[in-house]
DNA sequence: TTTCGTCCATAAAGGGTTTCATTGGGGTTT
DNA sequence: AAACCCCAATGAAACCCTTTATGGACGAAA
């Protein structure tokens, strides 16, 4: 208006339609020294998006979803967007009612974080297929082969494979894997570790499969858990956890039962955190590429939000860091945690 | 319109003028069946707000600014609030940048989370004051005396002061305080422990305060450097440090040295994170409350947001929480972290 | 002179909220 | 019982601030 110009002004901000070079620059000397801004409601309203996307994240304080929640926010600002957070937990009703809020607030598209039981009762999916019915749903390392789901995972399944193939053909044949049933990935990484077994006709070790059903973070519990294992009769050279917490607790007990690492007990988390290298000695743990997949994720969301075909799926090869509580034979690099 | 009326909806919507109770339930009705949602770009518009409230957090991968995070998103949401989350890192300029982009988009308030540096050069503030002219800042764990500025904060500075005391009086005098000099709450927790230290006539100890310049995640590498400390002959039968990735490195270079823990080294941490159960023994540590002190934030956001006047700052003590690393008299329970 | 393009202004959505005016019913006064 | 008043409930319309479709003005090319 202090310019010349009314609707021009919107060309200018969107550089929608052609502009007359001098007149963009009045226009936008006016707004600079006006201190004017576009209201971002009325934009949302006119554009019908406000270039938003909602995360669901089941558990934003557990020390692998924050990550990913931070990658995702990371590569979602530096293409435009912005990440608006809602922590569901695990109960499948709070995550039904906070995509829907998400839903109501008219994001672009939705991301889910740590969602467990993907493929549980497929009927408790049904969330998920509505909500793609409205916008594009993301699932981070999670497979769901739906229309308008697209999702980003590290081949657990494979990762966790090759990690007990790797003790296996070492030598060590009495592995416990360790996990926590609740957990979908926990049982994901549980196939590639029969898998393993299987490949080494070690079918019969299917009794050092364990799940541990207290709470992830009591490391003193989960300890005790894994000598009554021990006491109980159950032998073995090796554990495989399906997260670092778990096999720190196998680290300590084995401190405190005086048994040596990796002499003795070989010990393999996963995730690669901080946790690993909080260990002594530090952890061999499996780096499930959370950077990557978070990437590759955000990368096809906007891809799809901009009209372009993308691949409904990518899958990452993990990678096994090995450090102190092993001793393979296999020359991999020990590296920083991610 | 289905039902009889038109703005009667807004009413009913927004429960805000008398509407007949069966006229309610009629809309309320309509609305049901026919699947109507509020366009929420429009209603924002209308009401120039849509509930939103940005977070402003450095690093939202770290440990514990990621718990501070959860614990806000939920206190927002249980408050009738939407959370858009933004991770600035820690140069000034991205911080500046984002808050911009947050007030663009007419967040309600704006929370900023693990701001280091908010006493360094005072001009490098003035963004927190341009904010507060537009929306409540709140500051989580931070002090800033400024009108519409709010803070909700652990008393570290005496937190650490008792942790040091608690040492001091039991015997050992010399004691190394290890932090970040990056880290502003690092800085904090200095004073206490020098406060402690004058308290008890150890001016002389000033020698003990230390700090690592390098990544705060490089455990190995703080081992590396306590043990340079040593080797130059800096004597100390304790380290306190200004976090728990520090105290663990110190537990490792005792290990590897070969010190009995505690009867040789006394370590306490700070944060009371899961990183103090991973450790062996498992690690006293400061609570600082972050639960408490991030509810008591989003209280006194809503509260402002809703015209009550609310005190600009609140202040948690802190707590300390003994386990294996330390013998101290005083009979603190162990309790689960946080 | 006509035609075509470029640049810009006018005006119509976009979908709610809110003020204001209207209606009608019940209670009070006479 | 009639007149009056007041208040609760509702509808009509203005408003919030952009975007975008439509069309007009103007200059250049044919």
């Amino acid at each position: 208006m202090a310019g010349v110009s009314i609707a021009t002004v919107s060309r200018v901000i969107n550089g929608s339609a052609s502009v007359r070079p001098d007149t963009r620059r009045r226009v936008l000397e006016v707004m600079e020294q006006s201190g004017y801004t576009p209201n971002a409601f009325a934009r949302g309203l006119g554009l019908n998006t406000m270039q938003t996307i909602g995360i669901l994240c089941t558990d934003s304080s557990d020390l692998y979803l924050a990550k990913a929640v931070y990658y995702i926010e990371q590569n979602l600002r530096a293409g435009g967007y912005h990440s608006i957070l809602c922590c569901t937990g695990y109960r499948l009703e709070n995550k039904k009612s906070s995509l829907d809020l998400l839903l109501r607030q008219k994001v672009d598209s939705v991301i889910l974080v740590g969602s467990n039981f993907i493929e549980a009762d497929d009927a408790d999916n049904q969330y998920i297929r509505d909500a793609a019915g409205q916008v594009p749903v993301m699932l981070l390392n999670a497979y769901f082969d739906h229309p308008n789901v697209f999702c980003s995972l590290c081949d657990d399944l494979g990762a966790m494979r090759q990690a007990a193939l790797s003790l296996i053909d070492s030598g060590i044949s009495d592995i416990l894997y360790l996990y926590n049933s609740r957990s979908y990935s926990g049982r994901k990484k549980l196939a590639g570790f029969r898998s393993a077994c299987e490949l080494r006709g070690l079918s019969e070790t299917d009794g050092l499969q364990q799940y541990y059903t207290g709470s992830s973070a009591d490391v003193d519990g989960i300890r005790a858990f894994i000598g009554r294992l021990h006491d109980e009769g159950l032998s073995f050279h090796a554990v495989i956890a399906s997260d670092d917490i778990l096999a720190t607790a196998a680290v300590k007990y084995a401190r405190l039962s005086g048994l040596k690492i990796p002499e003795e007990l070989s010990v393999i988390g996963y995730n690669n955190s901080i946790l690993a290298l909080c260990c002594e000695p530090e952890l061999t743990s499996v780096d499930n590429r959370l950077e990557e997949i978070s990437r590759q994720l955000v990368k096809t969301l906007i891809g799809t939000l901009n009209g372009t075909a993308m691949p409904p799926s990518t899958v990452f090869p993990g990678r096994l860091v090995q450090r102190g509580t092993t001793a393979l034979p296999d020359p991999v690099q020990s590296t920083a945690a991610s």
